[in-house]
DNA sequence: ATCGGTGCCGAACATTAGTTTGCGATGCGC
DNA sequence: GCGCATCGCAAACTAATGTTCGGCACCGAT
């Protein structure tokens, strides 16, 4: 495979534009989809575009068929056509509290991990994102360290759902059930080896909730 | 929606064919490549299957659309295109061993249960099939009751391995892990208050091996 | 300034693919 | 047989879609 080269601006968007159509409506866009997409004026250049892509291994044409752009993942691999495709953007303590939503290295190691998800949770769902799970606190739970959390951002939370709490004070985030006690919160780790947390409610900032647990056999 | 009626084996044809299209290219095929797949001689055949089957309720079609077919699941809701589908054959004890590929009643009421799994399962181990698991004997490898076990058939298994275990004497299935000890195998739940099956490995068959756990949240 | 490469444009062209039309065969109730 | 609905066939038509062509503007190197 071409080594990949940066892209331009012009084939971002256009790349960038294929994944939101394939998200959208589960097939591929045609040329002039992307056209009218990304304000061309002119098929000839999507095409003109599309081709220096293929060559540099961002995507796949199938020639003389319509719709027949696949997109290739970074191993140059084709990626499902409207496969939900999750990103990992960090690592989550079930155990004790560690960092998770760090704000310095916006490049981390893990920064470009993808999962793949069940394709009906994230029209169930919206957007998603995935953590990975480190430390057995929620082994009761059947989320063992080492498992992948799917997390669907939201503000709120109802008592027993597992949510990932951001605790301001500490800036650490955690993977706990969630119980509201008056002006307090237990965030209750599923393993009857460990006990409970207890933070003020202000303290408390619900970032997300586990919609499901992906483990490797 | 319109109450579904028996597809004729016709459209039932083209059905089977659109879903197979769609594991295979990952995106839906055109009329004419149903025609040449059914080995119909016109266009106009499968188009007018294609709008009977729409008025059913048995997929969704975009009008004025290259590959503007769309399969719909039970509910009436569409299935993601290039999704991995999986059908549920069955359920599978955990706990007792109890018969699971029934082959009396073909058409039993689980029959027709799809769930979706990541779309890379499916191109990393090909053909699969899920069951639904009674019992709890699995607790300990974070399996409960309710759970959908996603099957890769397989006749071998190594040790340790999570299998759909076959037991031909007793005409029965059940999901345990699986230890070769001499002639006799080692069925082993993973809950610390069950014991394990022994049985001689004549009697046992190994169906498949777990790939994927699906829990609801 | 001149040349070649890149990126873009508009239009025309060729193929693919959805849709329509008219017709024939078959089966069913009367 | 007659009328009618179902199912299938072939051909033609139209719209959608991929592809190509000649030209223009910009820019850095010669």
């Amino acid at each position: 495979m071409p080594p990949k080269k940066n892209l331009r601006p012009r084939q971002q968007q256009i790349l960038d534009f294929i994944g939101q159509f394939l998200d959208d409506n589960g097939i591929p866009p045609t040329v002039r989809d992307i056209q009218r997409g990304c304000d061309i004026s002119s098929t000839s250049v999507v095409d003109y575009n599309l081709r220096l892509m293929e060559r540099d291994g961002y995507l796949k044409r199938r020639s003389e068929v319509a719709r027949g752009i696949e997109l290739l993942d970074e191993t140059g691999l084709p990626v499902a056509n409207g496969a939900a495709r999750v990103q990992i953007v960090g690592s989550i303590a079930a155990g004790e509290p560690i960092p998770a939503f760090s704000s310095e290295g916006a490049g981390s190691a893990a920064e470009f991990d993808i999962v793949e998800v069940r394709p009906d949770l994230k029209k169930r769902h919206g957007t998603l994102y995935a953590l990975s799970v480190k430390g057995t606190s929620m082994i009761d739970a059947l989320i063992d360290d080492g498992d992948v959390v799917v997390i669907k951002p939201t503000n709120t939370a109802r008592n027993g759902e597992m949510v990932v709490a951001w605790l301001k004070e500490e800036e650490e985030a955690t993977l706990k059930k969630f119980f509201r006690e008056g002006d307090q919160v237990r965030l209750q780790p599923a393993n009857s080896t460990m006990d409970p947390i207890y933070v003020s409610a202000d303290n408390v900032e619900v970032k997300g909730r586990v919609v499901e647990v992906l483990r490797q056999f």
